[in-house]
DNA sequence: GATGAATGAGAGTTCATTCAT
DNA sequence: TATGAATGAACTCTCATTCAT
């Protein structure tokens, strides 16, 4: 057990270090000794393990962006039992969402999977269609029954989701300088209040 | 004169030239020699006009910079005498800038700056602070005017213009699965005429 | 037992692997993993046998020239006991010689031979002192007693049997292309027939 | 006019080397690390010229064909012409042909074209069908003149012509340990009227 | 000023060989 | 004993950069 466990083991370290050397770095300038020692490995032992640059390359994207989506999705799960202050809810949800998307893997992931789109077309399919699809859609689900439960007025839940979305990460990309400025907590506080509120004039029930 | 006309033409074809082989290959692995066959020169031209491919990189960028964000404050040109129908005016200006978001150029430029923003942190200065945080503020002017002659209600026109780009370009990152895939022309306007929707009902003065 | 048997057989799967994938790639492109793949064996197992991928090399070509040199001996013995038609009986002896010549563990094992002889000084002595050399001497044996039996006139046996295998082997090379080139067996009847022909008009007693 | 001397010098210089080197150590073993020493100049400088170590194999054989074979060639020229003493003539050419044969060039050629026949098999279609085979024919064509001048006795001056060849060569791997071992002038000088004398008892004309 | 040729440095990848099981 | 996994060393090939013309 312990041979396979410490396969195990390379092999996740192996994936680690190489988002981090990738994203450090970028795919072309990251080299594969760098990787390897960043892992704690021989080089060789990585190509043990992966065929190539590239597939080492999809295969950390892929490890990366599953932590990423479960780690959002997660964010959400305050919207499944909102409290009776539903604007509160969604500055707490905003907030978190917020806080993620500034955080150092989402960051480089969203870098990494710019520079090297043309490079790795297929490199999308891996991390989109598992990424911000399936998040936009589940935040989709919980606005639909919102608007069932009469607490949103929206008739288009994807649009409102879609929206909710814009209307938080949209400043976020000025404001971090593309994701290489920190930003203060207090900041990404007001500016959860501030999209959510937005929104809620947009979308809310005017309550009497 | 012809050859120092010459001159300048050639500089210019090697930037545009680089630009392009940037685009398509990223920083690393275009190679000069690419840029040089690109741009219809010899490699050692290249070194005549640019110390290095590091310098060649920045001018090309900043040239590409500067040239979107002429044609999007162009884009804003409407907003400076709009006329009855505000709406109206609103989708014209976010139609127009939606096409510039999604040409050719301005993908590529986008994508080039977050693959390298790790290697040329100052690439951001010569980029950013000539682009979105001036196209920010030409478009906070103008809805600053609009709110003074009591067509919007905001009185944080800063915010109101970050919202708008938000709620205009935010979608686009999704749907055209980042700047790779084409959108109809249609679609197009449906996004422009969302977000403005949207924007009014948030910011548009209830008119009685 | 069954254990030491397996390992015999082990050993020699590993030789005769070694043999055809050297002879199939050549020393150095040969791979011990492809010679432990052809052996059905895995990779430390080779060397658990062989302290060395160069040790491996030489048991591999002295087990091959061991069986090459048998069989060619072997050919020889009509010889001993030549019937009344001599020629025919040399004819039967060549073209058996030249069958043999042709064949693949021949060809491979003179391929190696030649290209390894720089890398491998020593196989030399492995393969050549009890090859070709002792083939001579005991053809050179067979001539003699013919000679004095007088069917044959000459005086230097070992210079007989040596241009007896010149006149038959030299012309193999270029029919064969070097030995990539199969050739039809009436050919090598033939050419057998030929060599035979030209020897016994230069050292056959001239019968009355 | 220079640079193209210097090129071409530089050219010359890799092949050159190029086949030194791979003599020296086989195609695997040679680097082009140790050709580029060898010719004198830097490793880019070899795939400036030549696309791929494959490639400036081939390039390097052939050019060491050419050579081969034009001295072997010229080795002929006494028959156009032949003496009175017609087998002295003969003996000069073999003594020379067994010369070219057994230095240095020659040797490391076969051997060269032994070991890579299954790499490269069109290696063969360069440097055979320019080499024996024509040497082979020039050979049967003075043995032809000398026939119908009566001074030979064959009616096949192609097998004669292959025979000469392979009494005077046979001999020669098993004496020089297949190229190995350097060959005392009179010991060749020996070889080489031995295999005349051979040649001249089965194919000359029975001068009375 | 523009270019063909040359180079130093370094990248990815493979392989013979060795532990630990 | 036989093996899966790991490694150090080496190799082919590329590229940004610089002379000499």
């Amino acid at each position: 057990m312990s041979t396979t466990r410490g396969r195990i083991d390379k092999r996740q370290a192996i994936l680690e270090g190489a988002f981090t050397v990738f994203a450090r770095l970028g795919y072309a300038q990251a080299g594969v000794q760098d990787i390897a020692a960043e892992a704690g490995v021989a080089k060789p032992t990585v190509y043990n393990h992966m065929t190539d640059k590239a597939t080492l390359f999809r295969h950390a994207l892929e490890a990366a962006a599953r932590t990423v989506l479960s780690e959002r999705l997660a964010a959400l799960d305050p919207l499944a039992a909102p409290g009776d202050d539903l604007t509160a809810t969604l500055e707490c949800v905003a907030y978190e969402l917020l806080r993620l998307h500034t955080d150092q893997r989402s960051c480089s992931l969203k870098r990494l999977l710019y520079s090297e789109i043309t490079t790795f077309p297929d490199a999308l399919d891996l991390v989109l269609d598992s990424g911000p699809h399936r998040l936009n859609q589940a935040l989709a689900d919980r606005l639909a029954r919102l608007a069932l439960s009469g607490r949103l007025r929206t008739t288009d839940p994807d649009l409102a989701a879609e929206q909710f979305m814009a209307l938080l990460t949209g400043p976020l990309e000025a404001r971090t300088r593309m994701g290489t400025q920190q930003i203060t907590d207090s900041e990404l506080r007001t500016m959860a209040r501030t999209a959510v509120e937005t929104f809620v004039r947009a979308w809310g029930h005017p309550e009497p």
